[in-house]
Order: structure tokens, then C-alpha cells, then sequence
DNA sequence: TATAGTGCTATACTAAAGTATAGTGGTTAC
DNA sequence: GTAACCACTATACTTTAGTATAGCACTATA
């Protein structure tokens, strides 16, 4: 038995699992969260970098969800103290482990839009 | 080589995956999704059930997020022409396969909160 | 006639997410 | 000395998500 299916037993525990999916969808909710990791799976990325590879992601923004990335472990930040400072962010192995959440993801996600006649019109 | 490392294709191809991803993200985000869904699980549900059986949602946004899962081809709306009508909702073929992802996230997030200090802290 | 149930919709609001623009305090190159 | 790079932060704004409250058109029961 798949442990979504345990899911249908939610009335008898709904917290274990319920709250195991909305660490793993807080995550990666958010406009920027998706490019970042995703940018990341290539390596070290100083924050400059990660600006010039996401496109139109304003400072403010790349901050804060690299501070979020950074709060809930999934990216690692490490000062240099070179003159000026140079910061690397990285993904931690719980980071790098979101990979098999993003296969299923993309499984389902390409799936879905072979039955779906519609689905680009997700809000 | 698994998808998500493909990911790391995203320079050469970066609709494909990504857009996916973000089909199966559409789907379950938002406050109220998952809890539809797990309902849902049970078999088909009236209006009214679903209302009763997930706390504190208001009309507007059960009617709201069911016509979003709706359009998106996780749930089916059948209007039986009894007097007054009924209407059921149920998972559709794509709702019901969204059970892989699921597993994917309660696995990570059990694994995550295992590992993390502070996985509560999430936005 | 009144109350309650069916499946919703309308209007108006608050809260959260995201954007735009400017600026900080430092260093190095021209 | 001024322009540019580094890693950000501050302030103010817009847009989207979610809430609160009321009501519709219908029927069945007391």
C-alpha cells in the first residue's frame, strides 16, 4: 500500500502525513523557488550569479527566498572573507534529495498534459 | 539518469521540465487543494459534505478551488437532475494518479524532518 | 408560515506575495 | 574622483490569495 493511499486514512491520522506534504510543497512554493534550486543543481553559485541567471528576479526577492531555502536546509551559504566578501550558496543533501519529489513532479506533470486538454489554464 | 537530473538541462531545455513542474505545483497549491483532495480520496462527495467534512472552509472558496481543480482535470462535476439537484465531485484519473507525487512528498518530508532543526519554520 | 437543507454567487474586505526603485558600505580599476 | 562591482537592505507600492457576510432560487418538513 503506497503511503498516499495511507492518506485516505487521514480522519484516523491526519497531521503525520498531511504535514510530511506541506514541508515538502512550502518548499518549493513560491515564483522563484523553482529557478533557484534548479540553478543550483549546477553548483556553488555566488548570489550575482544566481541574479544573472534567473531572469528579471530583483534583488530583494533573491534574498529573501535564499534566506527562506536557507532557514528550511535545503541551501547552504558559506562567507569567504576575501576583500570585498564573496558569498556561495549551494544545496544541502536535502536540497540535492528534492530530486525524486521533482521526478514524480515531472512525471505527473507530463502525464497530465497528454490527457489534460487544458492544463496551461492553471491559474 | 533520473529527470530531476535532467533538470540540470535546463539551459538546453528548460520549458519542457519546468513547466511540468510547475503544471503538478498549479494543482496542489493553495490552502485548500490538498484538503479536497485527501477528501476525495474517499470517493465521491456532495457539496455540502466536502464543506462539512473540511473545517472552517467558506462556500466561495470550496466552489472556487473545485471549479480551479475542475478545469485542471483532477475532478470531475457530475449534476444529478434530482429535486432539488445534487452534485457530486470526484477524483478524476489524473486526481487520483496525483498519488505518486503524494508519496514523493511525505517521503521527502519525513526524511526533512528528520534531518532539519527547524522544518516549522517554513513560510 | 417558518425553518432548514440543496448548491452555490456577490460584494467587500484583509492579508500575503511579489515588484519597483533607490540606497548602503565596502573595494578595485581607470 | 568617478564609475563599477560585491552582497545586500529599505521603503513603498501593486497584485493575488483568502476571509467574512449576506443572499439567491429552489424544495421538503413541521
Amino acid at each position: 500500500m503506497s503511503k498516499a493511499e495511507d492518506l485516505t486514512k487521514v480522519k484516523s491520522c491526519p497531521t503525520h502525513f498531511v504535514l510530511a506534504i506541506n514541508d515538502t510543497l512550502n518548499v518549493l512554493i513560491g515564483k522563484w523557488k523553482l529557478p533557484i534550486i534548479g540553478s543550483l543543481l549546477f553548483g556553488k553559485k555566488r548570489f550575482r550569479e544566481l541574479e544573472r541567471e534567473i531572469p528579471r528576479i530583483t534583488p530583494r526577492m533573491l534574498s529573501k527566498e535564499l534566506k527562506d531555502l536557507e532557514i528550511n536546509g535545503i541551501v547552504k551559504r558559506t562567507v569567504h572573507d576575501t576583500i570585498p566578501v564573496t558569498v556561495e550558496y549551494e544545496l544541502t543533501e536535502s536540497g540535492r534529495s528534492l530530486n525524486s519529489v521533482l521526478d514524480a513532479m515531472i512525471e505527473w506533470g507530463l502525464d497530465h498534459r497528454k490527457m489534460s486538454i487544458a492544463p496551461e489554464k492553471a491559474a
